[in-house]
DNA sequence: GAAATATGGCAACGATTGAGAAGATCAAAG
DNA sequence: CTTTGATCTTCTCAATCGTTGCCATATTTC
C-alpha cells in the first residue's frame, strides 16, 4: 500500500508538501502540485483514513443502531441516513440490537471504541429511568440522535420520533367515522413508547365520541406478523362483538387479518381492519390495508440534519413528524349483522395457514 | 477521553505494562493485573481502535456494499452477515450503490481507504469485461467476496450466488406439470447473470418439453413492482395467448399480477403468476405467490463462511446454493376458455390503482 | 531588506511490539 | 557461608504505524 512517504520519495519533496499537495493547502506552487498529484494517481495513493482519524481525532464514522434490519420500517430511514452521510464523507456503521439492552450495550461500547463522530439510535426501551451505557455515551460527548420517541433513560438526547399519538387518534377517527363503535386494538411491547402512545391515541378517540374503552378488547401483541397472528386467535376464541381492529402496526394487522380472513371472516365486510406505518407490503396485502403512512424517509432525514446541528455545536429541538391516513380496502362501515366467530377455533384448525 | 498514559500514571506504572495487562499477557504479576484492570474499568477506559488498527494493521471491520436496502432481498443477507460479524468482534460499514457504477467505485474507493478487513459486494454489473476497482481491489489484497452472479469484471474473487437456474427451472417444471403451455417470461435487467439465468431456466424447461420459445412472450420488466406494473400493462395492450406468467422476482410478480387483478383477470383461474425469491410480501400478497425460496440468511453465513477462509489464506469454493419452490394460491392448470384481454387498456384507466 | 511565496522538520495522535533491564531466586563452586 | 552465574519473573524502553499542525527556513520579488 502506497503512503505519503514513498510518493514524497519519488516526487524528491518532503512528505509534509506531499500532504499538503494533497489536502490542496494554498501555500504550495501550482507546479509542485501538478506533479505530485500525477505521482500519487499513477502510485494509487489512497489515503489512511486511520492515520487521520488518530491524527485528526475525527473519524467521519456514524453509528446507526436498530433492532434488526428485517423490520421493514428501518430499511428506509437506514437509506436516508446512509445517502446523506455518504454525501457529506461519512461512512456509516451498522449495528443491530435484536432488541436484547445487552446487545444494544454492547453495540453502544463498540461504536465508543471507534470513536464515532455522530450516533443515532433507535433504543431498546427499558423500564428504569437509567441505562449506564447511554450516560457513559453522554460522558463521551457524542452526538446522539434518538431514532424514536425518548424515554426517561434517553432524555438528555435529542430524538425525531412520528406523532404517533394524533396519527392513531386519526386512525381511530377513521373508525369511528364509518360508524365503529367496538373497536378492539392490537397492542405492542408495553414498553415502548410509540405502542402506548398508539392506544393512547385510540383512547383519546373514543373518549371524544364518549365511548367508553373497553379493555376487554386489547389484545397483547407485540410487533411481529406471528404475535398478530396469535392475537387474533385468542380474539376469534375468546368471541368479541368488535367490528373493527386497530393493530399497532403493520405486521400485526397484517397477521391477524390473514387469520380473521382464513376463517372465513370478510375484510371489511365483517370486520374492519387498520395497521400502522405503511409498509410495502401493506399496499399489496390480500385485502390492501388502510393504515398510517409513517414518513421513514423524512424520519431519516430529520435524523441527519439534526446530527450535523448537533455536530456544530448546536442544540437542535427533537422533531415530532406528522403522518397520515391512508384509506384503502380494509376498512368500511360496519355491516348491521355481526358475524363474529364465538365458537373456539382449534388450534390445529389454523395451524395449516 | 481516557488513554492507557492515563491510567499507566495512576497506577505508577508504564504505558505497555498497562497494554499488556488489558490484553491479558503471560508476564505480568497477577497483583499487577488486578490493580491496572481495576483503575481501567474505573476510569472508564475505552481503547481507542483507531490506533489500535494503524499499529496492528487490521481494523475488524468488514465492508458491505449492496444495491439498496430496501431491496427487500438483502435485509436477511445483511442481517446475517453483520449478526456474525458482531460474534467474531468486526464491525460493518454499510455502503449502497443504487446501481450506479460510479456510486460504486466511490464505495468501494472509500472502504478501501478506511483498510477494511474485507468486503462483501453485491456488484452493479457492467457490460465490460474489466472494471478498474475490481482490479484496486485484488492489487490491496482485500479479501471480497462476491453477494450473487460473478461476472467477467469480478471473476478473480469468490462469490456466493443461488442456483437461479435450476430455481427457475423448477418453477417453469412446475407451470409445464399444471398444463400450461404459453409462459410469458418478465425479464430483469439484462445485464445481470442473475435475470438472465432465471431467462435461460425457463428456456431450458420448454426446450426439454420441446416447446418453442416464444419472443413475444417475453416482456422487458427490470426489477419492481412499477416496472412489472408496466409490463403487465404492455402485455395486455399487445394482447397474448399465455396462460401464466413468471417473473424474474417477485416485486415484478407482484407489481403484474395487481394489474391484472385490477383488470378482472382472475389469478390463478385465467392466469397464473409465479415469482421468484420469496420475498415477506409475497406470502402474504392478495393472491398468495407460488414463488421460489431464496435461501437469503443461508446466503449471508455462507459469504461469512467463505470470507473467514480467504482471511486464513485459503481460498475457498464459490458456492451455489439450491433454492426450492413455493406452492402457493397463484398457480393451477389452465383453464380452457381463454379470456386475456385484447383490448387496449388505457393508461388512465390503471393510473387509480 | 521586508514582504510574500514555497518547502521542510519535528513532534504528536494512542496504541503495540520485541528486545532487554532490574530484581528476585536458587544452585553449585570456592 | 559467601560468591558467582544462571534462570525466571516482572516490568520498561525505544521504535513504529501514516498522517497532520505548527513553526522554521529557503527562495523569490519589489
Amino acid at each position: 500500500m502506497v503512503r505519503l512517504k514513498d510518493i514524497a520519495e519519488q516526487a524528491g519533496v518532503s512528505v509534509m508538501t506531499v500532504s499538503k499537495v494533497l489536502r490542496d493547502a494554498p501555500d504550495i506552487s501550482v507546479a509542485t502540485k501538478a506533479r505530485v498529484r500525477a505521482l500519487a494517481q499513477q502510485m494509487g495513493y489512497v489515503p489512511d483514513s486511520l492515520a487521520q482519524g488518530l491524527r485528526t481525532r475525527t473519524t467521519k464514522l456514524f453509528g446507526l443502531v436498530v433492532s434488526a434490519m428485517t423490520d421493514p420500517i428501518f430499511a428506509r430511514v437506514v437509506m436516508a441516513i446512509e445517502e446523506r452521510a455518504h454525501e457529506l464523507g461519512y461512512e456509516v456503521i451498522l449495528s443491530h440490537t435484536l432488541n436484547v439492552p445487552e446487545r444494544e450495550d454492547a453495540a453502544i461500547r463498540r461504536l465508543i471504541s471507534r470513536r464515532i463522530d455522530g450516533l443515532f439510535i433507535s433504543p431498546v426501551y427499558r423500564l428504569g429511568p437509567e441505562a449506564p451505557v447511554y450516560q457513559e455515551l453522554q460522558r463521551c460527548g457524542i452526538p446522539t440522535i434518538i431514532l424514536g420517541h425518548s424515554a426517561p433513560f434517553c432524555s438528555q438526547f435529542v430524538n425525531v420520533q412520528t406523532d404517533d399519538l394524533q396519527a392513531s387518534y386519526s386512525a381511530a377517527q377513521h373508525l369511528l367515522e364509518l360508524g365503529h363503535r367496538r373497536i378492539a386494538f392490537f397492542a405492542g411491547p408495553q414498553v415502548s413508547p410509540w405502542a402506548q402512545e398508539r392506544l393512547d391515541g385510540l383512547r383519546r378517540a373514543l373518549r371524544e365520541a364518549n365511548i367508553e374503552m373497553d379493555d376487554k378488547l386489547v389484545f397483547n401483541a407485540g410487533s411481529t406478523i406471528e404475535e398478530g397472528e396469535k392475537a387474533a386467535l385468542q380474539m376469534l376464541n375468546e368471541g368479541t362483538d368488535a367490528t373493527a381492529v386497530q393493530a399497532v402496526n403493520d405486521l400485526v394487522a397484517i397477521g391477524a387479518a390473514n387469520i380473521f380472513l382464513n376463517q372465513g371472516l370478510k375484510i371489511p365486510g365483517e370486520l374492519s381492519v387498520v395497521g400502522f406505518g405503511n409498509v410495502l407490503i401493506s399496499e399489496y396485502f390480500r385485502v390492501p390495508l388502510t393504515t398510517i403512512r409513517q414518513p421513514k424517509f423524512r424520519l431519516g432525514v430529520a435524523a441527519m440534519n439534526s446530527m450535523l446541528k448537533l455536530m456544530h455545536g448546536e442544540r437542535p429541538e427533537s422533531r415530532r413528524l406528522t403522518a397520515e391516513i391512508v384509506i384503502r380496502a380494509s376498512t368500511a362501515a360496519p355491516s348491521t349483522a355481526r358475524r363474529v366467530n364465538k365458537n373456539p377455533v382449534e388450534k390445529t384448525e389454523t395451524k395449516t395457514l
